[in-house]
DNA sequence: CGAGTGTGTCCCAGTGAACGGAACAATCTT
DNA sequence: AAGATTGTTCCGTTCACTGGGACACACTCG
């Protein structure tokens, strides 16, 4: 039974990264005896370890997790990229491709100078109040935007834009420009610069962003820097679709 | 049913990260009905993705991946030693843990300098070729040891210890010195020298080495750095257990 | 063109395995 | 020492999974 396996796992998160089987019945909704036996065979696999009684991702998911395509596949494209960027601004620069209503980061470089951001690679933030979630939803199919308004806007920062139709011009704009800027609307004091990545066959693969400080960061300086890397990206795609291998 | 479900993961390999249904269910000795539907229910919880007709591993595994506890813990206490490493000594920082017979990479800093090593983050390799191995079974339980060696040794490297009492021998060595070497044992021209990290309960928890090419690198040299180093992580595991909360 | 091979999906009857309530032992709390 | 945790095991019921086969579709080759 798959979906009882990803209730169980998808049960550990940053903020839980270990629990008990009861602990984890409950949070599935499950028997506490059909949690026990399952947890036994995941453990079996690697999936899932114990350290005394409380359980951990195993080795196993970590593994699988490095062989995922997707993030292979981008990382390998961009992480040079990445680099001339960070270098070249001093700022932190994400990767990140679309899920559903959420942003995925796949790739974080770390600014050396300024303090840690708080994301982190594999982790989520809805699309809407992001750089990089902006830039993907700018150039995904119009179904994609409504599927996102439909499940709500909140206010995530200072900022965040809060109304469908604000969005809508905004993803205009932004599909025009091909650039996409953040002024605390993910969180206080935080401002970015997002460009996206298009595959061989026009649709939005991933997008990259500079991050920083609003004290620290001018965004009509970075702004560019992001779109001509993620131009040069772009037509490296299109001239040679295979850097993609699994798109 | 958890062990079809790890057989159809497990499928996906660096060589194969993309395949259709019918080679899958041929790999795991499956019917191909049943795979078509376990593959479904996967991709319904983004555990698999579609590109085309062929399966690649979802972004979930990914998002998990980044959650294990373990290497988690481990990367954030070593990352900052390891960079020292590498920048000290110009050459490839690996981290590994031990899982049954093999490594387990679990963090690497390549060197700016030399070419890139073929190891992968996530990859593996048996354990009694490799320095970080070597390492991480003279601390290990006899049984891990007896494990391996009934397994059988092979020729990994030009000079991988294929005799089971050598092994031994070279494993009591290395236990007492707290060094692992190792020279041409992996791989043709590849030297390294690995050491243990002890936990704060007296067990390894992992080994990281400093490896590269046999021409470039002086064993003799870097051996003590990754040492003091290493020395450096277990006192302070010794006197902050917490430093590795999910041990 | 049509036979031949490949692909993935769907259907369905039979059965075998998963479910979960309950009883259990083992720890911690109170 | 009673009470409330924890995780594991047992076992009868039942339900969902299995897999053979039929199906539609795509591609190749004579």
């Amino acid at each position: 039974m798959v979906s009882r396996v990803a209730a169980i796992l998808s049960a550990f998160t940053s903020e839980t990264p270990a629990m008990g089987v009861s602990e984890l019945a409950r949070r599935c909704g499950l028997a506490k005896s059909t949690v026990s036996r399952i947890v036994a065979e995941l453990i079996e696999h690697g999936f899932l370890e114990r350290k005394g009684n409380d359980l951990i991702l195993g080795l196993r998911v970590f593994e699988l997790g490095e062989l995922a395509a997707r993030p292979r596949d981008l990382r390998r494209l961009a992480v040079a990229v990445m680099a001339d960027l960070r270098q070249a601004t001093g700022q932190t620069v994400h990767m990140a491709v679309l899920e559903d209503a959420e942003v995925v980061y796949i790739a974080i470089m770390h600014s050396r100078t300024s303090p840690r951001m708080p994301s982190r690679v594999g982790g989520r933030m809805p699309a809407f109040a992001t750089g990089v979630g902006k830039a993907l939803l700018a150039f995904a199919p119009m179904s994609a935007v409504d599927r996102v308004i439909e499940k709500g806007l909140w206010k995530v920062g200072p900022r965040t834009i809060t109304d469908g139709d604000v969005l809508r011009d905004e993803l205009l704009r932004i599909r025009a420009s091909g650039l996409a800027i953040e002024r605390e609307e993910s969180g206080e004091g935080i401002s970015c610069a997002a460009a996206p990545i298009i595959g061989a066959d026009g649709t939005v693969v991933a997008a990259i962003s500079i991050s920083g400080f609003s004290d620290y960061l001018d965004v009509s300086q970075v702004g560019p820097a992001v779109q001509t890397a993620v131009l040069g990206l772009n037509r490296l795609l299109k001239t040679r679709p295979a850097a993609l291998p699994h798109l």
